[in-house]
DNA sequence: TTGTACGCGTTATCAC
DNA sequence: GTGATAACGCGTACAA
């Protein structure tokens, strides 16, 4: 059924030796060559790439191991990183991992199993298998959250982020202004919040740190953060999700306590495509994630193709999406 | 750096065939079963996979190939793909093809020098490529799509699907209930038109056909059709969204022409996690997507395990959500 | 430029 | 139950 170099060889009249060097690009007189590939054409042949990758050491394969597939976020990322992946002649294994350290373990463990090139992760924290991953000289990039692995990294300036979409609502007159941002232990729930306080400081506004809540940067944690801010009694008349998620999340409560925007200031940190459903004036701060991904695979593929040196940083913007409605034609 | 099953043996004193059968769980005696474990955890040994894959021909990955990553119909069924598999050791690799047939194409042709063990894929349509991969006798489950592929397949009851939804807005007293559905060609778009049909029939009410608008299944072919729609001059006071984007796509252009729920009867088949975020009142027919994929790829491990016989079909169905918001706690 | 021969790490088929 | 050993399909010294 299927055919290999030794078939090929002898229908080309060749010897294997040589089928290998035409699909590898090496030097080979043209008329065999040609030969080589009617024959390879003419059975249908495909290098078996477990036998490629149990010579060569290492497969054509790198994995992307991100913390939820259901995320427009991150599968936006994906798609960058199989853009980039892709032109260089590499697949993407997409591993979610449901934000357990478990499952990104195992992951790695895949990895160095099947001889995948390298990895492109969205780290959950400084785990164990992640840092041995990443000691045992293997190619990683990690991408979105600023983790101290030693390795290449591909981040977003979450300050900026905040300070962009709290800014906006301070300077459309809210001046109680509130987070719902995610856990604490990540960077880019973090930074956000200094963003958040910056855009206070900037403008000579008073800080209200009680007005700061961290969810989980998903659905759920972002309703009970909402709901508990608006429970505190503290005074509030706008709120920044800190990302696309709580955004769904927070936008849910405050429209069921009848608490709309213009009326209530509402951005969020991050897109997501079906904003535009809403009615409601919603500032958008908005995210290259597509971009990152490029980058990251960009830097990783880099790595693999034998770039040394030590562990490189690149930092990317996000930028005010404008609050018209993208899709006017 | 990686050790092999010489490195165990030698450590553990013990053969490597010994070895090798502790790792795929054949009969040993216990005190060398154990040496060898231990010997194993010592040297951070795990078995190369591009070894396994050229001996026993297939690995343990199987690919998953979808139109589109960022629509959370797939990725929802990507996963159920992913429980099912990983419960019987499979990895999954996702493939996104945008729709187009030539990535299909490449997608299966990486399939083959993989040498994964199977695929499950959203099928474009009854491409060479397709054809010649099923009729190549390796294992295939289509997914979502009807086609008379020759393999096993998991469909939705769209008929059901397009009745649900039309029946809702019918009986919720809307006369001119119109359709946005997608691409003739796909049965899935297809066969919605016929539950459309259907449900006026089902109630002795007359059908205009004009009513029904092909879009591309995506957010701006929803758009258009949906203008179309309203542009025609035809009467309509209701319309369907063939999908979860079409939904969206529709719902925009409505807004904006001031024609919202409850005046003007919407109905989307799918769901949105987003949907919870519009204040309207949306009739909304839930696809079991997630268990879709489940099923898929349980009946392709099936197959791999040796499982013999024609080619399946299952169909799922899909059931009425509550229009309640379902968040509520 | 071309061909021969070996090894990559594993599983499976033998004998024992 | 256990151990030698022959494949699996490819890449690449090395020799020609």
């Amino acid at each position: 059924m299927t055919s290999n170099i030794h078939d090929v060889a002898a229908a080309a009249g060749v010897s294997i030796a040589t089928v290998s060097r035409v699909f590898n690009g090496q030097r080979v007189s043209p008329d065999r060559a040609k030969r080589v590939r009617d024959a390879a054409r003419r059975l249908n042949f495909s290098p078996n790439r477990a036998a490629r990758t149990l010579r060569r050491k290492h497969s054509e394969v790198i994995a992307l191991i991100i913390p939820d597939v259901e995320n427009p976020y991150f599968t936006a990322m994906a798609r960058g990183v199989e853009d980039s992946a892709q032109r260089a002649g590499y697949s993407v294994v997409l591993c979610n991992t449901d934000d357990q350290d478990e499952k990104e373990s195992q992951y790695l463990r895949i990895a160095v199993s099947e001889n995948m090139a390298g990895v492109v992760v969205v780290p959950n924290g400084p785990t164990p298998d992640l840092l041995s991953y990443v000691a045992s000289g293997r190619h990683v990039v990690a991408i979105d959250r600023q983790l101290d692995l030693g390795a290449d990294e591909v981040l977003l300036d979450n300050v900026a982020a905040g300070r962009m979409a709290t800014g906006a609502l301070l300077d459309a007159g809210h001046r109680h202004v509130g987070l719902v941002t995610g856990p604490s232990h990540l960077s880019s729930a973090h930074d956000r919040v200094i963003g958040w306080r910056a855009a206070y400081g900037e403008r000579g506004l008073e800080v209200d740190e009680t007005l700061v809540e961290h969810g989980d940067f998903r659905v759920a944690g972002a309703r009970e953060a909402m709901r508990a801010l608006l429970g505190t009694g503290a005074e509030i008349d706008a709120v920044v999700a800190g990302n696309n998620l709580s955004g769904i999340g927070a936008f849910q409560v405050l429209a069921r306590a009848g608490t709309v925007p213009p009326a209530f200031g509402f951005a969020i940190i991050g897109d997501l495509p079906f904003t535009t459903m809403v009615s409601a004036r919603i500032t958008r701060v908005g995210l290259p994630a597509r971009e990152m991904g490029i980058r990251a695979a960009d830097m990783l593929i880099d790595r693999i193709g034998g770039h040394g040196g030590g562990p490189r940083t690149l930092t990317l913007q996000p930028e005010i999406l404008p609050v018209e409605e993208d899709w006017t034609v």
